[in-house]
RNA sequence: GGACUCGUAGCUCAGUUGGUUAGAGCGUCCGGUUUACAUCCGGAAGGUCAGAGGUUCGAGCCCUCUCGAGUCCACCA
């Protein structure tokens, strides 16, 4: 039996026991790792020193790791290593993300249990109790990317709303807006009532569901539609030029008897309808759907909204024009049977008034079958709709005034990088998408409705603008709004800002835009910035947040590595961000992982309940076996099936890397010297296998690496040379070499099991290089 | 409708610029334990590399088509 122990660790006594068992010795090594100053590059720079730098992509603050990050950790610690090994300068520069959205809403859930909502607070405090809520549980996932064996330079830390990363986001806003790149502008935005903020056009999923499909009589025509909902303020009608059968009617003003009495309607042409779907003849509702919206640009045409934020239905523009209240004194001549009818139509919008879309749906069936307006309904139809990726609830598409980037002044730069390969793309044909999206990407909007996140730093002065309309907590904690030159007869502004809610400004209304308040009569935007602005500039606002040497030394970064999931959400961004604010590109390399997928080779969902979760992993089998089982014979941009049995094939690999070194170690002193051809044939190999690894490892070909490196120890170095060494066929200091180089090579795999050896040769004064992870990367020169 | 990807052993997947008998893990079968490891060792079965055609001295890999699977994007009201 041997026993070692750390050299200058006191007590710690290492036992070689048969079996290797990862939780008497990980906690400890990594201990060792810090404590060795390994996880942050030297104070400056060596002579002819490499750069290598990988900022990780920051998981969310106050979530705990799922195997997607697992997988993350294991490649990115991998190439780290890999290049510390080498000689680099290699940072790996960690980090976590505010994740807006998540956050809050996840906080939301939290208030609800509690009986509360965010509409309680103004946005000062509740911006506070997220900020403390997500302080409580952003420890959890750092701690868990340790337990992996993550090298990150710890020192060098940055969350997405340090003040410091924050003021270098807002410099390139500010940047933006000098170069007429910010703009605010009112467009339909993917509103989403449930979530109660927009979304920029990346954040919207299309999905094929059921939905009621109408015909509805129009005056002389049959329109159809899903979104019966809307026509109340439908402002024109289109038709093909084409279309032989409307031709006529182009032109012309109709009037057009609905569920609450005649409105007059425009027939215009345009290209964009089909003829062939429906009935040829579409409602064009331009504050309701997208491409009305555009149409209605075209054509003139108002934009009357008529659902409101909430998801309500908004009849007030009815009943708030006396004309059609029949009670009115302006109604007061109208016959019997007029105001009847009238009374019919009053009576109709004040049921509308404040529905949901579902139940308005329900009543127009009904009322419309009554007035013998409705041609057709089919229940069964299937209609590709707009839903919000976080809740599914259907987005509505909304007029509401945000302030937006111009993308295409940014993206051009990125394409012809592409073109002159200034930086690579690894994984299955994603180079191919990113340049499809580059191409095909529409402006940008920035605005959320939320206020966890960075405050959009847009000023409005309450003098010049007295249309603000304002919500706020007065004092008492009550709520209450209105415009604000109407609030600021009773309250003074110092109130006003201090309970402040929300601020809507028209779309008129002057902004100054500046990071600090430009006078007493200002009140800010109450919109944050889409998270993903401040995670598109991460690679130099991290780096310039820590220092200017910091910047100056490591960037542009080398590699980008993250799944290929966000890769038009982050990478895409990054890279014209990154370009635009710097001048340069953010790194050159973009490795994309796939996902982790069980060993079925189905998705992981909660509700499947085949999720695995890696701490787990890493408790029952070790860091080591889980980080073999995700990146061997994996590759960059397709998915991977990982089970059980590959967390036990790992862990597995872990222990026979163990007792091989315990053989070596125990048959040394037997000095076998071996036969010398067979010694040649072994030198020759092993260097053989140190230039393939090194060369998978500098192509990227991380999957293929693990899994050269996995078969030749076990099944050459292990299986063969051992036994060779056994029979006194192959010298004892041949086979000490070959495990040393093995350990190396094996290092960024499986980081633990082979630094706890590597201590072990220490301890017995076979190798000079006290630790492992801090060891010098082979060459195919045997002096290792 | 557009784009991308995949189809290799029973299962999950590798296969590095086209180059000897196509590999691994898990599973199956046979054998093995006097001391590195049974979380092991030796051996075996199992593949017309989806199909067809083409380029080539040579194709799992390159080209074309077909079939099958998946992902992303897209304005059919």
């Amino acid at each position: 039996m041997l026993f070692a122990s750390f050299q200058r660790e006191r007590d710690t006594i290492w036992r070689m026991d048969s079996r290797y068992d990862h939780s008497q010795t990980e906690a400890k090594i990594y201990q060792l790792w810090a404590k060795s100053g390994a996880f942050a590059p030297a104070k400056t720079r060596g002579k002819g020193q490499k750069p290598f730098t990988i900022i990780m992509p920051p998981p969310n603050a106050n979530d705990p790791l799922h195997v997607g990050h697992a997988m993350f950790v294991t490649i990115e610690d991998i190439l780290i290593r890999f290049h510390r090994m080498l000689g680099d300068d290699a940072l790996w520069l960690p980090g976590t993300d505010h994740a807006g959205i998540e956050t809050q809403f996840v906080f939301e859930k939290k208030l609800k249990k509690e009986g509360k909502s965010r509409f309680d607070f103004d946005r000062e405090t509740l911006y506070q109790m997220i900020g403390d809520y997500v302080q409580e549980n952003s420890g959890v996932a750092l701690d868990q990317m340790k337990k992996l064996g993550a090298s990150a330079d710890w020192s060098r830390f940055v969350f997405t709303l340090d003040k410091k990363a924050v003021d270098e986001a807002l410099k390139t806003l500010l940047k933006l807006h000098q170069d007429g790149l910010l703009y605010r502008d009112e467009q339909l935005v993917n509103y989403c009532t449930h979530c109660g903020t927009a979304f920029s056009n990346l954040e919207v999923e299309h999905e094929q569901r059921p939905a009621g499909f109408y015909k509805i009589k129009y005056g002389p025509f049959v329109i159809a539609t899903a979104r019966p909902e809307t026509k109340f303020r439908d402002t024109a009608l289109a038709v093909n030029p084409k279309d032989k059968r409307y031709k006529k009617h182009i032109g012309q003003t109709l009037e057009v008897l609905g569920l609450l009495g005649p409105t007059k309607m425009t027939v215009i042409a345009d290209e964009h309808v089909d003829p062939e779907f429906g009935t040829g003849i579409m409602k064009v509702t331009p504050a309701h759907d997208p491409h009305d919206f555009e149409l209605g640009k075209k054509h003139h045409l108002p934009v009357t909204p008529i659902i409101t934020l909430q998801g309500r239905m908004d009849f007030s523009w009815f009943l708030n024009d006396p004309a059609n209240d029949p009670e009115n004194p302006v109604n007061k001549n109208l016959s019997s049977q007029a105001k009847a009818l009238k009374t019919k139509y009053w009576q109709r919008a004040q049921k509308y008034h404040g529905l949901k879309v579902k139940q308005m749906h329900e009543e127009m069936r009904e009322d419309l079958m009554k007035d013998g307006l409705l041609v057709d309904y089919n229940p069964n139809y299937t209609n590709t709709i707009a839903v919000c990726y976080r809740c599914q609830n259907p987005i509505e598409p909304l007029p509401l005034p945000q302030f937006f980037i111009k993308v295409k002044p940014l993206v051009e730069p990125v394409l012809q990088n592409l073109k002159n390969k200034k930086f690579r793309v690894y994984g299955a044909g994603y180079d191919k998408t990113l340049k499809h999206w580059l191409k095909n990407l529409n402006d940008w909007n920035i605005s959320r409705q939320i206020v966890w996140g960075i405050r959009m730093p847009a000023w409005y002065s309450t003098k010049t603008n007295p249309d603000l309309l304002v919500t706020f907590l007065n004092q008492a904690g009550q709520k209450t709004s209105g415009q604000i030159s109407e609030l600021l007869k009773t309250h003074s502004i110092k109130t006003i800002n201090q309970g402040l809610q929300e601020l809507r400004a028209p779309l008129k209304a002057e902004y100054v835009l500046s990071t600090d308040s430009p006078g007493a009569e200002y009140l800010q935007e109450t919109d944050t910035l889409d998270t993903w602005f401040s995670s598109s500039q991460w690679p130099f606002t991290t780096l310039k947040s820590l220092s200017k040497e910091d910047f100056k030394r490591f960037y542009p970064t080398q590699v980008m590595e993250t799944a290929y999931d966000i890769l038009v959400f982050w990478v895409m961004r990054m890279l014209f961000m990154g370009q635009y604010a710097t001048g340069q590109l953010p790194f050159t390399d973009i490795y994309l992982h796939g996902l982790i997928r069980d060993a079925k080779g189905q998705k992981m969902s909660k509700s499947k309940g085949n999720v695995v979760n890696p701490l787990t992993v890493a408790e029952k089998y070790g860091a080591d076996a889980l980080r073999m089982a995700l990146v061997i014979r994996s590759t960059a941009g397709l998915d991977k099936a990982v089970g059980e049995q590959d967390f036990r094939a790992g862990r597995n690999l872990t222990n026979k890397i163990w007792n091989a070194s315990r053989f070596i170690l125990g048959h040394l002193d037997k000095n076998q010297t071996g036969e010398k051809k067979l010694n040649q044939q072994f030198a020759k190999k092993l260097s053989q296998t140190i230039q393939t690894i090194t060369q998978n490892l500098n192509q990227f070909q991380i999957g293929l690496a693990a899994d050269t490196v996995y078969n030749q120890f076990w099944h050459w170095y292990c299986d063969e040379c051992i036994e060779l060494g056994k029979a006194n066929k192959l010298g004892g200091q041949q086979l000490l070499t070959g495990l040393r180089v093995f350990l190396k090579l094996m290092h960024p795999f499986v980081p633990f099991v082979t630094e706890a050896v590597w201590q072990v040769l220490r301890q017995h004064d076979l190798t000079v290089e006290p630790t492992l992870i801090g060891a010098s990367w082979p060459t195919d020169s045997l002096a290792q």
